[in-house]
DNA sequence: ATCATAACGCTTTTT
DNA sequence: GCGTTATGAT
């Protein structure tokens, strides 16, 4: 047999072999498993299988090494090594050692390997499932969020920057809180300088890598006066984040862009230890973070991204789809595997998330398929109001459960979190056990911000925003003039604050409160002494204990939720403590400073989720309400009149119809309550793209007031408005309207006014309760009843309110409250 | 220094 | 409509 051959054979038999573990895959799954060198895009179509590619192409590398994707044989391969791979090709079962041993090339240890994602919830179930197909060594895989990549990296080799490894983390609401100050210091108005805006412009600049001082630089040549304003606030800003030894989030990844960049020894050193890197989500990448899988990649030059260019949703905060619509063109020699199988939905589902998302133009062009048959179709409901549609929500889904779904199996989603509060209310009334994600965020309520605080404090002395925090919570005596004088003397020497607290009796302004900073000093330097010596969850009581904070808190009800939250925090530093393998404060710091409550969504809970459709991105739910499907909500009013931005809207739209599996029910209000006031809205032209083959309308809704078509009027009005916005942006100078003015006049409301029957319209609120039966009116403890979710129960309590009740229902040793009105059509009295 | 009331502005979406 | 912040009174 000539080499030639030989080689042919081996490397057929070898491909065979390793695609034994893959049996599971698609076609299309499985090349995308083997091909595992050089630049790949990946392009997954929703619910196309596309973690469990990423899991077994991880698993091919540890495994197999780059044999999959390699003409190259073993060393010294001959014949008899090729009968030994082919006579196991003519076998079943397990791979001997020594097959194995021929398969594998170079095997990639764990460790090699970096699979960023974009949110804490992906990486941690890759993480999982890692684990789950390879066993504890999938621990050593880089499976993280870029922003926790760079911490790892920042401080491992932050120090050849000057960037110090005991580095804080600044939040969003830090950063907010800085820029406050500075703005404040600055004498800018907050009118004109929003700090969000000012954020949001040194988010940009930061994404396109310029400095303060870039910035600066740029904005006196430019036309817009107002960006030599934002520069300094840039500047001072970063001055002082570098004081306190604090990033911010798009410092994360800037400094470490700039480490890699500048220093070679550094680039070095991390592109020969990752000699693979995925990156999941790359629709929603921005330009910076394309430069840091750039970077990382550089070594052998292995990426893989993955991505739907259907489901970019973060535009608005720098992603760029230019990523994966440019990726064949950067890397010349990419391959392109294209996912469109879905294995989550049903036929009408995927028939309405299709027809939606063609409406964009500028796509990679993608048609998904299932063989899983047409399902259901989708509903529309139209409600009368906010209310009803909550309260046709919870009823939907209480019938579900009486149907044998669980909780768990349903999800609503909506466009804004604002809009969760009519459904929790609803929720409620019903007893039905629900979980909002997202909104006001577990790390943001005052008590954990004042407690983590003081963690950050001892941690980093330097931290002054932590630190003014809590130097007078609870109150010991340091007052606002205090503090203006300590601020003061800081600036003026540059010295963090506790420095200046520590010279307090150097200096006769500060004389008076001195004894009372020392006596603060003490306590920060005694818990420092502490952290360093006891177990965490150990030193977080004494810290709680020492600084009076729960003594403080006093005994109220709020107070009681606080401490409850206070403890819920001590449950995550136990956690933490456990799982960590060098557990520190300030590894705990950095877990929590990058956590979110999307993190702390436990699968198996068995509760109705409510969320954002952003917040829903990656999941999947049985059965999926997809509420407030109105113009001017979804799609929000701010997108009205931009195209591009109606694209990343539509986009959203998809995104929330493919997370659908098996039921997706869509609802719209005639009339709704939207930031104090009432509004009525068109039904959202999304529904309009869905063809009647795959979604049941009311017969009546076109009659009944909520039209379909686009109401030019309107149209010309957002657009106008819209355009008068742009061209503000650009830096126009603003003619004085007042805030009145630049409210929206008639056209909505006389749009939807003209096209509603006046004063011979049905009744509203016709809510459950009419079709509850008299009788369950004269309930009364000790009566058992029947419940269609929660099933058979007695009544131990009876509380009758105008016009309702509030029956308390023991059903088998759990208690449930139920409104009578709200949750009435769901019970018969036995 | 702490509490109460008034005023404001906010509603896109997240690391 | 709600939650946060500014202001003023005690």
């Amino acid at each position: 047999m000539d080499r030639k051959e030989l080689e042919k054979r081996f490397v057929t038999a070898r491909r065979e072999l390793i695609l034994r573990d893959f049996q599971g895959l698609n076609d299309m799954q499985q090349r995308a498993v083997m091909a595992t060198e050089g630049p790949l895009l990946l392009l997954a179509g929703a619910g196309s299988g596309k973690t469990t590619v990423l899991i077994n192409r991880v698993a091919n590398l540890i495994r197999f090494g780059r044999a999959s994707d390699s003409e190259e044989l073993p060393e010294g391969a001959g014949e008899a090594e090729l009968a030994v791979l082919e006579k196991a090709v003519r076998e079943t079962g397990e791979l001997s050692p020594e097959v194995e041993a021929l398969c594998a090339l170079d095997p990639v240890e764990p460790w090699r390997i970096c699979a960023i994602t974009f949110t804490n919830k992906a990486a941690d179930e890759l993480k999982s499932r890692l684990e789950a197909r390879l066993g504890p060594g999938a621990q050593d895989i880089w499976a993280m969020t870029f922003h926790s990549a760079c911490v790892r990296i920042l401080r491992r080799s932050g120090e050849a920057m000057g960037l110090p490894s005991s580095f804080t983390i600044y939040d969003a609401s830090d950063s907010a809180a800085v820029m406050k100050r500075v703005l404040k210091e600055l004498n800018m108005d907050e009118k004109t300088f929003p700090p969000k805006v000012v954020l949001s412009a040194i988010s940009r600049a930061k994404d396109n890598m310029l400095s303060a001082e870039d910035f600066a630089a740029q904005a006196e040549k430019g036309w817009d006066p107002r960006n030599k304003q934002i520069a300094k606030a840039y500047i001072e800003y970063s001055r002082r984040l570098l004081a306190a030894d604090a990033l911010d989030f798009d410092d994360l990844i800037l400094f470490t862009v700039r480490l890699l960049r500048d220093y070679p020894e550094v680039r070095e050193r991390w592109q020969r230890q990752f000699q693979y890197v995925l990156v999941d989500e790359y629709q929603d990448t921005s330009k910076i973070q394309y430069k840091l899988a750039a970077y990382l990649a550089g070594g052998r030059g292995n990426i893989c991204v993955v991505g739907d260019d259907d489901q970019s949703i973060y535009r608005f905060r720098g992603a760029t789809i230019e990523n994966i619509l440019g990726f064949e063109k950067l890397y010349k020699n990419a391959r392109v595997i294209k996912l469109e199988q879905n294995y989550r939905s049903t036929g009408h589902i995927l028939g309405a998330a299709n027809s939606v998302i063609k409406n964009n133009l500028g796509r990679k062009g993608k048609n998904l398929w299932t063989s899983a048959g047409d399902g259901e179709k989708l509903t529309l409901h139209i409600a009368e109001n906010d209310d009803e549609e909550a309260a046709f929500v919870a009823g939907k889904i209480v019938e579900g459960v009486s149907s044998g779904m669980r909780w768990g199996d349903f999800a609503v989603l909506y466009r804004m979190n604002a809009q969760s509060n009519r459904l929790e209310y609803a929720f409620k009334r019903m007893s039905i056990p629900y979980r909002v994600v997202g909104g006001t965020r577990f790390f943001d309520r005052m008590e954990i911000k004042d407690v983590t605080s003081y963690l950050c404090a001892v941690q980093n002395p330097a931290d002054d925003l932590r630190l003014l925090r809590i130097i007078n919570n609870p109150p010991r005596g340091i007052g606002e003039t205090t503090l203006e004088r300590l601020r003061a003397i800081s600036a003026t020497e540059r010295r963090p604050l506790l420095d200046v607290a520590a010279d307090a009796a150097l200096y006769p302004e500060l004389k008076a409160a001195a004894g009372k900073l020392m006596k603060f000093l003490e306590l920060i330097m005694e818990l420092r002494t502490l952290s360093e010596s006891m177990p965490l969850p150990e030193f977080y009581d004494a810290l709680l204990d020492k600084t009076g904070y729960l003594a403080a808190l006093g005994d109220s009800d709020e107070a009681l939720a606080r401490r409850d939250n206070i403890m819920e925090l001590k449950s995550n530093i136990v956690n933490y403590a456990a799982g960590a393998e060098s557990p520190s404060l300030a590894g705990f710091l950095d877990e929590i400073a990058l956590y979110t409550d999307l993190d702390s969504m436990e699968a198996g809970e068995n509760s109705v989720v409510m969320m954002t459709i952003h917040s829903a991105k990656g999941l999947e739910f049985p059965s999926v309400f997809l509420v407030g499907m109105e113009d001017g909500i979804f799609p929000s009013s701010r997108t009205i009149g931009d195209e591009e931005e109606m694209e990343e809207e539509r986009r959203l739209c998809y995104v929330a119809l493919t997370r659908a599996k098996r039921s997706l029910t869509l609802t719209a209000a005639r009339r709704r309550m939207l930031f104090g006031r009432t509004s009525s809205n068109l039904i959202s032209r999304f529904v309009e793209e869905i063809p009647e083959e795959h979604i049941d309308k009311p017969a009546d809704a076109v009659r009944q007031g909520l039209r379909y078509e686009p109401d030019p009027e309107y149209m010309d009005y957002a657009l106008r408005e819209r355009q008068f916005e742009r061209r503000e942006a650009r830096g126009a100078y603003r003619e004085h309207l007042s805030p009145n003015d630049a409210r929206r006049p008639g056209p909505i409301r006389s749009a939807s006014g003209v096209a509603r029957p006046g004063p011979s319209r049905p009744p509203v609120g016709k809510t459950p309760a009419a079709k509850a039966s008299p009788a369950l009116l004269e309930l009364r403890p000790g009566d058992a009843i029947r419940h269609k979710a929660f099933g058979q129960g007695t009544v131990t309590d009876v509380k009758t309110m105008p016009g309702d009740a509030l029956v308390t229902v023991d059903f088998g040793g759990t208690q449930k409250r139920l409104m009578l009105r709200a949750a009435g059509a769901f019970i018969t009295k036995l």
